[in-house]
DNA sequence: GCCGTTTTGTAGTGTGACTAGACAAAATGC
DNA sequence: GCATTTTGTCTAGTCACACTACAAAACGGC
C-alpha cells in the first residue's frame, strides 16, 4: 500500500527534513564527525548513521577514517563534503566576465576570465556566458575526476528580482529589465539562480569568512557604488519583491549630491571611490593600488576627504545599527581600506549616532574572502537548493 | 518501551509541530472550518480531525455546528478559538497604567485603567501593576465563565531586551536598566513577556488590522518620540540582542536638532508631535483633538510645519523602502494624521528618494486597531508561546 | 420526494522517520 | 591487560502522518 509521509505542508520553508539538516552541516563544516552531527542536531546515533550513509550514496559526502586523536573512547567517523559536486558561478562586470567552478566543500576548482575593453550589451553577455560555461563544463568532463555540476549562480551588480530572475536595473552594466535567468536556462541544461553581488558576498562571508557563525549580519560593499546585504536570524532579508537591502541609497544628509540612482544626499553620493582616486591623483586603479596609495601617501587633502567619507559611513552604520542591531558589520571593497584609514574616527562617529544598547557586542570586520567571495556566495545559491532537497539532486535516484 | 519522537532538534524554532500549526490557524482566523485547515496545511482530513479534537480537549478551541451554506457537499465543521483562554496586557505610560484581559480570539474581555498625575518610579510601577492584575484576575475568576489566564504581556515604550526582560531605557518613563520581567514574575504566578510598544502595535496590525495578511511590514508609531516595528517574511526583526527596529533614531538630515536620545538630525528630531501642538496653539491634547485641529484649522504656519515634517517622514520612509522593500507600511499615532494632512506630498517625497523597484506594490496604510492595538500585540506574545507548545498550556494535561 | 453528485467526517491499515536499549568495537590510562 | 569511555550497529517499538474505504450531509434536477 502506498504512503507518502509529507509531514509539514510543503509551501513553507520551515519543514526541513533531517537529511537536509545533516547535509547542511556537512556543507557548512566541510568536514565533521558523526558524533558532532549527533550533538548539534540532537538526533540519535542510529539515525545519523542512516542519514550519513544515505548522503554518501547520493554522492554528496565521503566517509573518512577516524582522524581524531587524544580523546578517550572509540573515535567517531569523519564525514566530508564531496569535492566532485560542483556549482558554476558567473560574474559579469563592466570590464570582465568571470566564471568559476566551486566545489561543495567551498574550494574553487576552475576559473575562467574574459576581459572586455568596452561595455557589452545584454545579448553579447548571454552569448559569452554560455560559451565560457560550455568550455568549462567540457574541460571538467574531460578531466579524470568525475565531476557533477548541479547548477549555475549568476552574480549581478544591480537590483534583481530573485524569484523571476529578471535584472531590474544594473546601472554600471547599463542593463535594465533583462530576463537573464530565463535566457540562460534556455541555453544551458542546468538550474540557474540569480542574485545581487553584495547579498552573495554577505552570504559567503557568513559561510566561510569574517562573519562565520554570526546570524545577524549587515554587509556593505563599495565598488563604484555601494551595495548591501543583510541577514537577520540567519536568513536573508529579501523583502516583498526581493529588492531589499539597498543600503547605499539611504539618505543621511541634507546635501544635494546625487548617487548613481539619482537620489540626493545618500551614502553612495557621499562615499565615492572615484573621489578617492581623484584626490590621490589616480585613475582606474585596482583596489590594491588604491589601498596602498590611500594608507601610505597621506596628504592633508586625502585625509580630509577620507574623514568626510568616514563620517558619512559612520552615520550610515549607526543608522543600520539602530535599525538592525546586528552582531557583525562587514565592510568590503574599498570600504575595507577606507575603514582602515582611521578606524577610531569611524567608531567615534558611529558611537555618536547610535543608541548605546545597539552597539553592545556589535563587531565591525573587513571582508576576508576577497576575490572569491561572490563566487562562493553564488555557489551557495545552488547548494542551498540542493541541500533543501538532496534526493532530487543526488546520484542514485532512489 | 518508552519513546519520545522529537524529530527536529529543539533549539531551532523551525520544527513546528502540526498541532501548533493548526492552533495558529484557529487563532489567526478566529473561526475556520476543518476543510480550510486541510487545504491550507495540506494535512489529510483524518489528521486534521485528530488534531482539532485534541485542541478542543486541551481547551483552546470549540467545534461549532456547520454554519456554511449554499455549497454542494457535506458542510465542514467549524472550529473557533476559545473565548475563555486569556492573556493579560499591561501598559505603563507616563500618565496612566492600563491593564486589559484579551481572549484567544482577539476580543477584549476586561479593561482597567489607573491615572497618574505625576510620573511614578519603577518601584511603585511594579506595585501598581501587581495590584491591578490581582484585582482583574479576582474579578475574572468570580465571573460565571471559567476563564483560564495563561500569561502576561507587558508593553514598554522604550528599548527592552526581550530575552532578559530588562528595560534598557524608556526615556519618557525615565526608566533605565529595570528588570521588570523578573520583578513581576516573582509576584505573579504566570509567565511574563515584555516587548516594545511599537513592535507590539505592528504585531497586532498584522494579526487583525491594517497589515492583515502581509508578511513584510514596516510600522512607525508616533507618540512623543517615534517608535518602529519591522516584520520580514512574517517574523519579527529582533537583531542580535533584541534592540532592532529603532527607526526613529535614523539620521536623515545634516541638521543639529537632537532627538530624545540625543542624536542629531534624526527622524524623531524632525518630526515632533510637540511642535504640531505648539503651532496650533495647543498643549497636552489627545490625538483626537490634535487631529481635528491639524486637519481642520489649516494656517500657513501649520501647513509649513506639517509639510516640513512630512518631508522628513517621506525621506525616512524612502530609506526604509530601500532597506526593507516592504509590502505594507503602517503609520500609527500622530503620524496617522500627519500623513492624512497631505498624502500626495508625502508620496511625492517618497518617490523622489526611493529606488523605483522597491515602491512597486508597496502600500501605505494608517493603523486600524487604535487603542487596543498594543494590548492585542501583548496578548500575542503570550498566545504565540502557547501556540508553540499547546500541550504545555492546555487543560487536560495528557 | 427520490436519486445522482459533491464534499466532508470517520475508521482501519500501513509506513517512514525517528528513539531507546543492548551489545560490539576502538580508543585511552593506569 | 583491564577498566573506562565513546562510538558504531542492530533490533524493536512508537508516533505522526497518509491512504482507502465507506457513511453522512448538503445541493440540484426531475
Amino acid at each position: 500500500m502506498p504512503s507518502k509521509t509529507t509531514p509539514m505542508f510543503e509551501a513553507r520553508a520551515s519543514g526541513q527534513s533531517s537529511l537536509s539538516t545533516v547535509l547542511g552541516l556537512i556543507h557548512g563544516h566541510r568536514a565533521i564527525t558523526r558524533s558532532e552531527i549527533c550533538s548539534i542536531t540532537g538526533l540519535s546515533r542510529s539515525t545519523v548513521a542512516k542519514l550519513v550513509t544515505a548522503l554518501v550514496d547520493l554522492g554528496f559526502a565521503l566517509e573518512t577514517g577516524s582522524e581524531q586523536i587524544d580523546r578517550v573512547g572509540r573515535p567517531s567517523m569523519g564525514v566530508e563534503a564531496s569535492k566532485e559536486v560542483l556549482a558554476i558561478s558567473v560574474h559579469p562586470e563592466v570590464d570582465y566576465l568571470e566564471v568559476k567552478a566551486v566545489a561543495f566543500d567551498g574550494s574553487i576548482v576552475r576559473s575562467e576570465k574574459l576581459l572586455y575593453d568596452e561595455p557589452i550589451d545584454t545579448h553579447q553577455a548571454v552569448g559569452d556566458m554560455v560559451h565560457v560555461i560550455e568550455n568549462l563544463v567540457a574541460e571538467l568532463q574531460a578531466s579524470d575526476t568525475s565531476y557533477r555540476i548541479l547548477g549555475i549562480g549568476v552574480i549581478v551588480p544591480g537590483q534583481i528580482n530573485s524569484s523571476t530572475g529578471i535584472v531590474r536595473q544594473a546601472p554600471h552594466l547599463q542593463w535594465s529589465e533583462f530576463p537573464i535567468r530565463d535566457l540562460l536556462t534556455q541555453r544551458v541544461p542546468m538550474p540557474v539562480f540569480v542574485a545581487n553581488d553584495a547579498s552573495l558576498g554577505c552570504k559567503a562571508e557568513m559561510a566561510y569568512g569574517a562573519a562565520k557563525g554570526a546570524t545577524d549580519v549587515v554587509y556593505m560593499h563599495g565598488t563604484s557604488g555601494i551595495g548591501g546585504g543583510v541577514f537577520m536570524n540567519g536568513t536573508e532579508l529579501k523583502g516583498f519583491r526581493g529588492y531589499a537591502s539597498e543600503l547605499g541609497h539611504m539618505r543621511i544628509s541634507s546635501g544635494n549630491d546625487i548617487d548613481y540612482s539619482g537620489i540626493p544626499g545618500t551614502l553612495e553620493a557621499l562615499v565615492r571611490r572615484d573621489d578617492l582616486e581623484v584626490v590621490l591623483g589616480l585613475k582606474n586603479v585596482s583596489d590594491e593600488e588604491l589601498e596602498e596609495a590611500l594608507l601610505n601617501n597621506r596628504t592633508p587633502a586625502s585625509t580630509a576627504l577620507a574623514r568626510k567619507q568616514l563620517e558619512a559611513l559612520g552615520i550610515a552604520t549607526a543608522n543600520l545599527a539602530n535599525i538592525f542591531n546586528p552582531e557583525v558589520l562587514v565592510l568590503a571593497g574599498f570600504l575595507r581600506f577606507l575603514y582602515r584609514f582611521d578606524q577610531n574616527y569611524f567608531h567615534r562617529v558611529v558611537k555618536k549616532h547610535a543608541i548605546p544598547a545597539v552597539l553592545e557586542g556589535m563587531q565591525v570586520f573587513v571582508n576576508e574572502l576577497g576575490a572569491n567571495s561572490a563566487a562562493i556566495g553564488a555557489s551557495e545559491l545552488v547548494f542551498q537548493e540542493v541541500i533543501a532537497d538532496p534526493t532530487k539532486y543526488g546520484t542514485r535516484a532512489n
